[in-house]
DNA sequence: TTGAAAGCGCTAACAA
DNA sequence: TTGTTAGCGCTTTCAA
């Protein structure tokens, strides 16, 4: 069934139906009840890509992300969703899964899809990546951070405040002794993460020790590794900085494998604030990161840029602030139902 | 840039950089080199709406779920995202947030926009919301279950099974006194799950108590608060059984709260085996649920029907099994490094 | 092997 | 207020 059709049926030209759909004010009240009758009555709904054919705009965004199963991106997603749904736009999810060829062809893709924008959230592309994206003037939004200066708007928070934060607290409450484990290269704030924790432990005087320092993938399965053998150096340290709450699960139970208590024996700060992080055991004291108004921010930025036309960049920052719980060995329980 | 200026630019007609595209067998060696250069030059994409005007299919396929910042549905996302990502396929992602309404204004977008196919998870919408899309002979598959008989083709597990085990399991083990929080009707399977622990308890010669029957939002706070009262009761239950593991994470906190030992005092089993199930102390007993292979053979379903043509519905039962923590008290440690 | 031209379903400029 | 018609960018039939 198509315009013609409806035309036919409802004894007015395509133009009037095509009017009833785009500019209704335009068309006598009579002649618009009988066609929108007939429309209700054949179910028509108007070819897409005609419309596309026709108009600048797809009404559509694209969303790439490193991978859905992990908190910390859906709870992005969900923040751009939200907003992205009540403009009335919808979105092409791409899970890349930390694999940059997969993440280059989602781009590709979506720039011959037509996409009226692009949310890139915690990439570790390089520019020449998004060609394809900016040379069909399709505007772009990082969120989260990127392990390249690309130039684009970009939503984040301050990494390296917010990890030397965290340290500071550590310091605070009487460790000297801090260890950091820290991801790697696949999360593209890390460097800044180790940075602020060089930062806070420099400002309190502390000489940084390389065999403090572990680097592990963004895992649970494999900061446990790191943090095990952490525990069996000649000085063990005294607290640790996980630079994710997912390692810091993993960390956790290291800890618990070798025997020593949280927060006696060795005191833990994450970095996310995921929900997980406040229902384990003890509950782990973290970086409140936020996720939701990440994406929120992220598509707000993206609709400025595809509405207003204009390009110039933004960059955003979110405040992060501390989570204190009982793994870091605070003295008062912050209390927390969950 | 459109297919006329690389004709142009190529000395050859629309029709033959058309087959370049289409069908580059059958143009010559040399017309083809030197178009796909040109468009290689120009950096041309052809434009996806005129192309969509002339193709029946969009290669495009609508997820619908009811929230995705639930590690439930996102694994299953996940699954779905595998498959049609090897296919050649994009996702729309809708996540209506639990609001029926919503779900109704997703599926026909979606079916405006042409889609090819649509996966919907744990629905709970009744025949007629998806008019729209069968209308337009978009062939749909139900993921996980719904809560009305739909006649589509299906993907789940025998939540009634799954849920006779789980509570089978607690009676094995020399439990008696069981109770059960169940999800309400935000889940579509809630009352398979409850009818499997009803059947359990018939089995072995328990009566059914009212009393030991909680309704609950498939929520931590409100499950939470279900448990206290459940243990607040005259003669509380030595055991229960929770309908999700997200449920359960809350009612391993109210037994906490209420200074009992788990299993000791209360014997917990939960439902789906998220993944933060391992990670809670005492680890988690709890059903598994395969989410991620849901997720994968409802798209082949879907791409089966996609391609085939043929409309025959299909159901297919994934095999659950029990995952033995240490929130049950079963005495051996069923040894899991995570 | 290639080109000319019709047509996919719609929108909007222009005319009435 | 409504109708006629050109055109959006592509594919494909038919003819050369």
């Amino acid at each position: 069934m198509n315009i013609r059709e409806i035309a036919k049926a409802a004894g007015v030209s395509v133009a009037t139906v095509s009017r009833v759909l785009n500019h209704p004010e335009t068309v006598a009240e009579n002649t618009k009840k009988k066609v929108q009758r007939i429309m209700e009555e054949e179910e028509y709904t108007p070819n897409w890509f005609a419309r596309g054919l026709n108009f600048a705009n797809t009404n559509t965004i694209g969303l790439v992300i490193p991978q859905l199963v992990d908190p910390v991106y859906s709870e992005i997603v969900k923040g751009v969703e939200d907003v992205a749904t009540r403009k009335g736009y919808i979105i092409f999810l791409c899970d890349f899964a930390n694999d940059q060829t997969l993440e280059k062809m989602y781009f590709e893709q979506l720039a011959r899809r037509r996409i009226d924008g692009l949310i890139a959230v915690s990439t570790r592309a390089e520019s020449k990546i998004f060609d394809t994206v900016t040379e069909n003037n399709i505007p772009i939004v990082l969120v989260g951070g990127s392990s390249h200066d690309l130039g684009f708007s970009m939503v984040k928070v301050n990494y390296r405040e917010a990890a030397a934060d965290a340290t500071r607290h550590l310091i605070n409450i009487g460790y000297r002794k801090i260890a950091m484990i820290c991801s790697d290269h696949t999360d593209p704030n890390s460097e800044e993460k180790l940075q602020g924790y060089r930062l806070a432990l420099h400002e309190a005087g502390i000489l940084f020790r390389e065999e403090y320092l572990k680097i592990a993938e963004d895992k649970m399965e494999t900061a446990y590794l790191a943090a095990k053998k952490l525990l069996e150096i000649e000085e063990p340290p005294e607290a640790m900085f996980v630079a994710t709450d997912n390692m810091a699960i993993g960390v956790m139970d290291a800890v618990k494998d070798k025997d020593l208590k949280i927060p006696e024996d060795v005191a833990i700060v994450g970095f996310d604030n995921i929900q997980i992080s406040k229902m384990v055991e003890p509950r782990l004291t973290t970086v409140d990161i936020p996720l939701h108004k990440l994406g929120v921010y992220g598509a707000r930025l993206l609709f400025d840029l595809i509405e207003s036309d204009v390009s110039e960049k933004q960059q955003i920052v979110l405040q992060t602030k501390m989570k204190i719980r009982k793994s870091c060995g605070h003295k008062e329980r912050i209390g927390e139902l969950f």
